[in-house]
DNA sequence: AAGTAGATGTTCT
DNA sequence: GAACATCTACTTA
């Protein structure tokens, strides 16, 4: 049994937290799996919601670390982010993809799929396949229903860097992280 | 294997 | 009214 990530472990910086988060495991109502890639974003990038400041939408990103940002993207889409650093800098991380192993029936009933590797592979996905809703907006992730725990130490974690996805600025930015040769990640680095 | 189009709704200018 | 931290289905090869 692995170690339950706490509040403090999302205090500190956002890029180094993402690239920690890599093989560590998160479960919604018992659903979910282990991260493979994850983006960091952050006040001072042109490409986070955060960059012109607080927002109605964005609050969330400017309280306490260690809590969920949800938005939804595209008119579709349900995103989960996890809140880092103290108050007030409008940080965060996107979680991009599992490899799911729990609630594997759960996740296929919601994604309508069967392929295990489609079920959470994208930020859309894994909201989808864990019932991301609004309704976790500013939870913390210490507590019901999240289950977070540090990567399983046994193994030693090649994290792979890369730019991020789907983004108009700040592209040069190596700051999306992944499990190095994971099938589940939604693109190859 | 790679590229394109369409869906769909909130946020911000 | 444009942009958007995306996904799917469909086309072309």
């Amino acid at each position: 049994m692995t170690r339950a990530l706490q509040r403090q472990d999302f205090a500190g910086d956002a890029v180094d937290v993402a690239r920690s988060l890599i093989g560590a495991t998160l479960l919604v109502d018992g659903v979910g799996g282990l991260i493979v890639e994850a983006e960091a974003y952050d006040m001072t990038d042109a490409a986070a919601h955060t960059h012109r400041g607080p927002t109605e939408r964005n609050r969330a990103m400017f309280g306490p670390p260690g809590h969920a940002y949800v938005y939804f993207n595209y008119g579709l889409h349900w995103c989960l982010n996890f809140v880092c650093r103290e108050s007030g800098h409008g940080a965060g991380v996107l979680i991009r993809a599992l490899q799911p192993t729990h609630g594997l029936d759960r996740m296929r009933q919601r994604r309508g799929l069967d392929d295990e590797r489609l079920l959470c592979a994208g930020p859309g996905r894994v909201g989808q396949a864990l019932g991301i809703t609004k309704a976790l907006y500013g939870l913390p992730l210490d507590e019901p229903p999240f289950v977070l725990r540090a990567p399983d130490a046994t193994g030693a974690i090649e994290v792979i860097a890369g730019p991020r996805v789907g983004i108009s600025k700040a592209q040069a930015l190596p700051w999306r992280f992944g499990l190095a040769g994971s099938r589940y990640v939604s693109r190859r680095f």
